[in-house]
DNA sequence: GAATGCAATGTTATAGTATAACATCAAGCA
DNA sequence: TGCTTGATGTTATACTATAACATTGCATTC
């Protein structure tokens, strides 16, 4: 069986995300330079947007976000910085919540879960093969063939949660 | 291993779907009375609606559909009647698509998994205990309580699939 | 039956999410 | 230079969902 891939964790107290957030826009830059497709300012700062925390982020938040200029940005600003974030594979959609999260593992292949924090609203994502092949054996029972795969999941975190406590007490 | 259990399938091509509603529809009959829940008329309809066929439906074609008066019912009216459906478990919701399809299975606990097809909109509930008992566990490695889980499956259903081929042709 | 309470529905307004369509800009290149 | 193409700006609008308060209608109690 294979083993618990943890593609991006719920951040521990000792979490640097200046760094997490960084790696992240570096992985960014690479890929899209290997690629030739073009990671604009604008672009790269919706990532940074994205980035901002473990919290997904809403695309009319990243709008309000986005400049403090008199005039701020329109709407198809942010969603085309998105789709192409997404089509890069630098950022998911959580389905369930209409908001965006960065990916912690662009190139990774093959679908991704989400558990997602009911009380602080931080998501994790993790990659677990076995979940994705599963119901690609089902799907395919039925003759099925995938496209994609989306798996939310919602709760608590550990973080969140109230302390345990030992049987028999109150 | 489980043996693959679908809870509403894909219709085939003798299907009779007046019997597939009907049955339906008596099914929530039959819980709302077990239950002391009210299936008023408005909520009824709904339901009906939403089992037109196998293909989820959005609210605002709920809400079309709803009268042919000359005032047309408001949001309001639809919505509440779908939290009613799906807090009694008879209505899911498809969450990256926005629209809502009929419970095959109401009084089924565990969690479900859909799969749409993107050509012809149709959409098959499965249930599948090793997908969610596997999610479920993974989720208690990282230390998360599992409210509720979300899978939803989009790609091509056998009836929209071209003719497989021999390996070699074209 | 009248008064009361409560759930369901009606109604109006508005918040929140996303895209269409066309204009403008900027960089690379014939 | 002028052309092409992809990116962004801009305006308008479509689509999804809920807040807040009014009204209705049924059940219960007196």
């Amino acid at each position: 069986m294979s083993t618990l891939h943890v593609v991006s964790p719920f951040p521990r107290s000792n979490h640097s995300h200046a760094r997490c957030q960084a790696s992240a826009l570096a992985c960014a830059e690479r890929t899209c330079a290997e690629r030739g497709s073009r990671l604009t300012a604008l672009r790269r700062r919706v990532l940074e947007l994205v980035w901002r925390s473990h919290e997904p982020i809403k695309a009319y938040e990243i709008l309000d976000r986005l400049h403090n200029k008199p005039r701020r940005a329109a709407p198809p600003t942010v969603y085309r910085a998105l789709d192409f974030l997404r089509r890069e594979g630098f950022v998911h959609k959580i389905e369930s919540m209409n908001a965006y999260m960065g990916c912690g593992a662009p190139g990774h292949t093959g679908a991704a879960q989400f558990l997602i924090c009911r009380l602080c609203g931080m998501a994790a994502e993790i990659a677990d093969a076995g979940v994705s092949l599963r119901l690609g054996k089902r799907a395919r029972e039925l003759d099925f063939t995938v496209d994609a795969q989306t798996t939310e999941i919602h709760g608590l975190c550990a973080g969140c949660r109230p302390a345990r406590r030992k049987r028999g007490q109150t």
